[in-house]
RNA sequence: GGAGGGGUUCCCGAGUGGCCAAAGGGAGCAGACUGUAAAUCUGCCACGAAAGUUUCGGUGGUUCGAAUCCACCUCCCUCCA
């Protein structure tokens, strides 16, 4: 990416952040003449947006600090049509109470990444659904449709794999979601004079649609950026585990797992993404990249990068609590902590669980394990039986302990007679009480 | 509406009457080695502690025996109209 005359945009070009944009040099001349307004959507797929779309919230937020206006764009309508960019297959639909119900949370979600102070750059969170839901089909085609070459639209990258792909095709519907973006842009544009779109590289295709349709219907000039899409050195696929997508929602991943993710990440990778996903200036990270290579010792940047962003997306509170739980369970024995830190360890997102004696009874640590979801299969549990890698209260259990449930769990054997961590492996922790 | 091709265990993908809980690869889990890393090596990988139980889009057949054969249904893809 060539040096451009912006500040912000040298910046996000040091960063890595920038993989295509529309007239670079007419942007950056547009982005120095004054504050502008610029948005980026994000569809309703799911109850919680994933660490996929941080991104393009830490991108609204950079605009921001620059001085520019965010839209962060809720897809009501888009979210009910379903975007195929890059997708192999027709996704399923998702009913329209359920959609309005994401909306809504992912309004409050996207909202703690931007400031909203009243002032002239202050963010604003938009809906879609508000100016398609009262769109009739016949004005739609003519206005909208008629800027459209089909022949142009089924040239675009995003879609051509569906198009040729033997095993399976796309819906009118989805092959309609371009449009509908679109329209959104220059709809934007008529409303807020949004003259952005930022977004992932996969939705260039949407977005050079919404600037010709903006010049076509408006007669403005609109630009479009995209940021590239989170790789890593391995070729696996980013923001997956073992586990699942790691969510921006604690309630569905909680802050301690958020924090071990990034704290996992590979040492190939973890300068690139501190650059991506943390705030931290290009020179520190530079510096801190030099320093780790020649300490000739475990490297920093994964818990500088594991800090960061657990402390962007749940604050000071859900990095302490994250960074309680790793002590304990990683760096302390067990035997130090006070019942209280035991409780605490619940509250802060240990996965945990209660225990009758009455579950206990005559049950196999097999499925006593797997119930807790530390195992997927009892299978899994027996290989780490007899391999002595299951810990309880860090006493080693081995296969002929399996049917010994209830004397392995008596509170006897807990700690102040009712906590037991139980470790499977040398990630999976979970902690049992025991009810009175 | 017509013709053809498909739907196999998490994914890809073999398997065309018993030797099939089903090859191979990937993913995943555990161990060794380590830095809660990478690479590598080892074991596991339908469910079940076990006895045993349930699978190959669905239903019903044929057969001593079916993922494999037959009928109907269903979903997907390609081409033609």
């Amino acid at each position: 990416m060539a040096i451009t005359s912006n500040d912000l945009l040298k910046d996000l070009s040091a960063r890595g952040l920038i993989a295509q944009t529309t007239a670079e040099a007419e942007l950056a001349e547009h982005l120095n003449q004054k504050a502008r307004t610029l948005y980026c959507g994000f569809d309703p797929t799911a109850d919680s947006l994933h660490i996929g779309s941080l991104v393009p919230l830490l991108m609204l937020k950079r605009f921001q600090d620059a001085g520019h206006k965010p839209l962060a764009l809720v897809g009501g309508a888009t979210g009910l049509i379903g975007d195929p960019s890059f997708k192999a297959v027709e996704r399923k639909l998702n009913g329209p109470e359920v959609v309005s119900e994401w909306v809504e949370k992912l309004r409050a979600q996207v909202s703690q990444f931007i400031t909203f102070n009243g002032e002239a750059n202050s963010a604003e969170v938009v809906n879609n659904y508000d100016w398609t839901k009262n769109l009739n089909v016949i004005d739609f085609l003519r206005d909208v449709g008629k800027h459209f070459s089909i022949n142009s639209m089924i040239q675009k990258e995003s879609v051509k794999q569906r198009i040729n792909r033997e095993g399976e095709g796309i819906s009118f519907t989805e092959f309609t979601y371009m449009i509908l973006q679109s329209y959104d842009f220059a709809e934007l544009n008529r409303l807020y004079s949004c003259t952005l779109q930022v977004g992932g590289s996969d939705q260039w295709g949407n977005i050079t649609g919404g600037t010709d349709l903006t010049r076509r219907q408006n007669g403005n000039q609109v630009f479009g950026l995209t940021m590239p899409l989170v790789t890593k050195a391995d070729g696996t696929k980013f923001g997956k585990t073992e586990t699942g997508t790691i969510w921006l929602d604690k309630n569905k991943t909680s802050q301690y797992a958020f924090y071990q993710f990034w704290l996992g990440t590979a040492d190939a990778d973890v300068y690139k993404f501190l650059k991506y996903f943390t705030f931290l200036s290009v020179e520190d990270i530079d510096a801190i990249e030099k320093q780790d290579k020649e300490s000739g010792v475990k490297p920093e940047a994964q818990s500088i990068l594991a800090a960061e962003v657990t402390k962007l997306v749940h604050g000071e509170e859900g990095l302490v609590a994250a960074k309680r739980i790793t002590a304990a369970l990683f760096n302390n024995e067990l035997v130090d902590l006070s019942e209280q830190d035991f409780s605490q360890l619940q509250l802060d997102g240990l996965p945990s669980s209660t225990v009758s004696k009455n579950d206990l009874a005559g049950g196999s640590l097999t499925s006593f394990l797997v119930d807790a979801r530390l195992a997927a299969s009892g299978k899994q549990v027996k290989d780490a039986l007899q391999r002595n890698s299951v810990f309880v209260n860090n006493v080693a259990k081995g296969i002929e302990d399996n049917m010994k449930l209830a004397e392995i769990f008596d509170s006897v054997n807990g700690y102040y007679s009712k906590y037991f961590l139980v470790k499977l492996g040398k990630k999976k922790h979970h902690l049992f009480v025991l009810e009175d």
